[in-house]
RNA sequence: GCUGGAGUGGCGGAAUUGGCAGACGCACUGGACUCAAAAUCCAGCGCCCUUCACUGGGCAUGAGGGUUCGACUCCCUCCUCCAGCACCA
């Protein structure tokens, strides 16, 4: 029975206890209603639920509601990304446990979730922590290996002072760690595993397009930014005196004539050749751990020199702190009076500047006069057989030259590197592999799955990762000869367990397999993927090339596992984004106390359109109580009258009442399938309610039935408890998801009378009552007989009428 | 520097296709109810001018220009803010 008095509290629990009794979130299977999967991302269990997180649940929840009521058959999950660092910190800081921390966070906000009354199922839950997960982040990793997908190599990495370990390229934002804000990373030289995602970068990239409909330009651009594809030519300059070549990459092979030294990254393997392998080491790590901005172009001569292929002009080789060993080859072709960054390393250091293209319009630059180079487009000179081509031009034929003749060729680079995933911590997946003196790195053969987590490990953060000295752990027989061995012991990255974890939902107690790929066919591609912006080029770029990797493993036979991505905005408050450090967050757990979880989500919609950022403001979430009370209120007084929902109009107010049911019908349903502008569909029911309220006296019993009802549908994905409250006294039956969404009704929804708006030069001069669809001429010819329009037009001429049915006459007069 | 997004009342925001700018909500003001308060209900609420009042008029969507009968919306120039990328050769 729907009370007067609208109490959260006691009718929140009691509808939780409903649906978890009844079973209503299970997946359905096996039914041949059209499917839908609606997936939001998994959160990291601190612990704490915060305003992010039910934003993005809102929007995910409201979506699964509004499908289930559609007649879709809905999988809705949600599981734990449960390996990472806080755990591991929170061992060393409290000396508790990284697993029982873990598990009991995930016991506390799984409560939270439950008590905000989210559509889970949690049959297919998952918690990347756990054997019965991680083991086949091992068996993807082994099958990786056997493809050389996975690798190990010495390489200079990213190293995070405060993480104590290795970081991705992904996770290194202005130089600084991402969660270290203000830690400066380091570049150091270990053995480390990465897999081979520049393998897929042309598809990576390719794919972007096909991506379009459903992902958000933004992200689609983060990405392409990232994988950065060029297009150019690799050149080899060869060493004078001993042979060796120097390969560079570049864009403008066309001003290569105009090429007046070399300049080597400080860790190119040659500088070190040189002899001055120290020097490249101090200078890079002092390049490293400064912004470009503030960095000032420095260098060296090498005291060598290098021969141009195309010219045969010999230039010095210089080291410069500017050029990247990780992008291209590592050496660059200086070009100083078609490269700025060129132009200021070779002004400074006294190095020729030759120039080699002019304008189109112009004549070619003397050097003594250049300012800065000259970047764009022109025509070739000085150039010997080229001499006379457009840039264009020069760079093709340049190219096909240096194929034929063996020096070179047409190239494509990519920003994009391998992924490094070793971590140097103890709280992360295993890495399968064994070395063994005899055999080299020898897998874990899959048999021997999961390779266990140790536990009782003493974890001190000093930089080595803790599993090396759990000798139990360490010490193995080597799989191949069965001779003493040591076990791999970084650990894997954890973006590596959410990867792949969306496919795991759809199958997620397989002990044979990661998921079974007809199962998961059943459900892919995710239909609608719903998460925070911050993980365009690091999770939206890894589940996608792993993606590719299990499509080429024959586990998947499609491409891209997202069809629709959203990403939501940021939770602002005084003007900053809510965080504990700013100290201004709002935690979820009081407004629930305050108001419970239907008005804590109503208003996290109805505050901002769900892409902008949010913009936190304590008063209005009042007003949402106020709404949800009012709705309350309504019900209650024509709930239990035993009156049957009729659409048939008695009463004058009625048809009234029906059209902006209708009307409000129509709005949400339209949010819902494209625009998502939630906002404006609460909007909408809000003066459907005000609307209810102003003619509730005047409506006949059967409409006002058919109007709630209508309403509390609509509200159904939003506030799910209350509507199931009145659900219930209004219909007598549910659960409210069983019921089926409002249909739209375009007749019930047409206006008999519309108000056309009279103009005079574009001016609103009158308004104007007609009946809906009145014809042009009609139209105007009422316009001009108004008193008001008809005075202002007297002694004018009228030389044009502008008429829109339904919308707007205007005169244009003088 | 490059790429993407945004700029509308005191505030959050609306205007879906070039057609009434400010829906809906917050805050505020006034009224009703009440012994009183809370709650609730009703009304008002961009700026300026005009009128005792009814009213009437002008201005206004970051700035300036353009296209159009008509521009928050399209085009050009510029400013500000947010985000991402960046000696990427």
């Amino acid at each position: 029975m729907a009370g007067t008095r609208y109490r959260p509290h006691e009718i929140e629990p009691k509808w939780q206890r409903y649906w978890q009794a009844k079973g209503v979130y299970r997946t359905e299977t096996g039914s041949d209603r059209p499917k839908y999967y609606v997936l939001e991302m998994l959160p990291y269990p601190s612990g704490v639920l915060h305003m992010g997180h039910v934003r993005n649940y809102t929007i995910g929840d409201a979506l699964a509601r509004y499908k289930r009521m559609c007649g879709f058959r809905v999988l809705h999950p949600m599981g734990w990304d449960s390996f990472g660092l806080p755990a591991e910190n929170a061992a060393i800081k409290h000396g508790q446990d990284p697993r029982d921390w873990t598990r009991s966070n995930i016991a506390e906000m799984k409560r939270q979730l439950r008590s905000f009354g989210f559509s889970y199922d949690w049959d297919c839950e998952l918690s990347s922590c756990e054997p019965e997960y991680y083991r086949w982040n091992q068996w993807f990793f082994l099958r990786m290996w056997e493809r050389g997908l996975a690798y190990r190599k010495k390489a200079a990495v990213n190293w995070c002072p405060a993480c104590a370990t290795v970081l991705a390229n992904e996770q290194v934002v202005d130089g600084c760690c991402w969660r270290h804000e203000g830690t400066a990373v380091e570049q150091q030289e270990r053995d480390q595993w990465f897999f081979k995602t520049t393998a897929y970068a042309d598809e990576l990239l390719n794919a972007l397009e096909d991506l379009s409909d459903g992902w958000p330009d933004r992200v689609l651009t983060m990405q392409r930014n990232w994988i950065g594809r060029s297009t150019g030519t690799e050149v080899d300059f060869t060493v004078e005196g001993d042979g060796d070549a120097i390969r560079v990459f570049t864009t403008r092979v066309d001003t290569i004539f105009g090429a007046t030294c070399l300049i080597l990254a400080p860790l190119h393997p040659l500088v070190d050749r040189f002899g001055f392998g120290d020097r490249g080491q101090a200078m890079a790590t002092a390049a490293a751990t400064k912004s470009p901005d503030d960095l000032e172009k420095e260098g060296f001569f090498t005291g060598r020199y290098a021969v141009n292929p195309y010219s045969g002009r010999k230039v010095p080789i210089w080291v410069g702190n500017f050029v990247v060993m990780t992008y291209g080859t590592g050496a660059i072709m200086a070009v100083p009076a078609h490269d700025q960054r060129d132009f200021e390393f070779c002004s400074k250091h006294g190095i020729d500047i030759v120039p080699v293209i002019r304008p189109s319009d112009g004549a070619l630059a003397r050097p003594d006069d250049m300012e800065e180079a000259f970047c764009r487009y022109g025509i070739v000179e000085d150039s010997g057989e080229f001499s006379g081509m457009d840039s264009a031009a020069a760079i093709a034929r340049m190219s096909d030259h240096a194929e034929a003749t063996g020096f070179g060729n047409a190239a494509v680079t990519f920003r994009l590197r391998d992924w490094g995933v070793s971590r140097q911590r103890y709280w992360g997946t295993p890495i399968p592999m064994v070395h063994c003196q005899e055999c080299g790195v020898v897998p874990v053969p899959d048999a021997d799955l999961p390779v266990l987590l140790p536990t009782n490990v003493s974890l001190t953060g000093t930089g080595e990762s803790p599993l090396r000295e759990v000798h139990d752990f360490v010490q193995v027989d080597c799989p191949e000869c069965g001779r003493p061995a040591e076990r791999e012991s970084d650990t894997m990255d954890t973006f590596v367990d959410s990867s792949w974890y969306f496919y795991r939902y759809t199958d997620a107690r397989n002990s044979l397999a990661p998921f079974d790929s007809a199962t998961a066919s059943k459900w892919f591609p995710i239909d609608q993927y719903i998460g925070g912006v911050e993980h365009a080029v690091l999770h939206l770029i890894y589940c996608r090339f792993f993606s590719k990797v299990m499509r080429d493993l024959g586990l998947i036979d499609w491409d891209e596992p997202v069809q629709r991505l959203f990403t939501q905005g940021m939770v602002i408050r005084d003007g900053r984004k809510m965080s504990k450090n700013l100290g201004n967050v709002v935690s979820p757990e009081e407004l629930l106390d305050k108001y419970g979880s239907d008005t804590a989500r109503m208003f996290s919609l109805f505050a901002a359109p769900p892409d902008r950022d949010l913009d936190w403001q304590d008063e209005s979430v009042e007003g949402m109580w106020r709404f949800l009370s009012r709705v309350n209120r309504l019900v209650a007084r024509h709930a239990d009258t035993g009156a049957e929902a009729s659409a048939q109009p008695t009463l004058p107010a009625d048809r009234a009442a029906l059209r902006k049911l209708h009307q409000t019908i129509d709005r949400v349903t339209a949010d819902f399938e494209s625009r998502w502008h939630f906002n404006t569909s609460i909007a909408s029911i809000m003066e459907l309610t005000n609307e209810l309220y102003a003619r509730e006296n005047a409506l006949s019993n059967g409409v006002i039935q058919e109007c709630l009802r209508g309403l509390v549908r609509l509200l159904g994905p939003f506030a799910p408890h209350l509507t199931e409250e009145l659900w219930h006294a209004l219909s007598g039956t549910g659960p409210l998801l069983d019921a089926s969404w409002p249909k739209y009704d375009a007749d019930l929804a047409r206006d008999d009378n519309v108000q056309v708006v009279v103009q005079i030069n574009g001016k609103l001069r009158d308004r104007l009552t007609v009946p809906k669809g009145l014809p042009k001429d009609q139209l105007s010819e009422l316009a001009r007989q108004t008193d008001r329009i008809s005075t202002l037009l007297a002694g004018k001429t009228v030389h044009r009428v502008i008429e829109i049915p339904d919308r707007l006459v205007n005169f244009v007069a003088r």
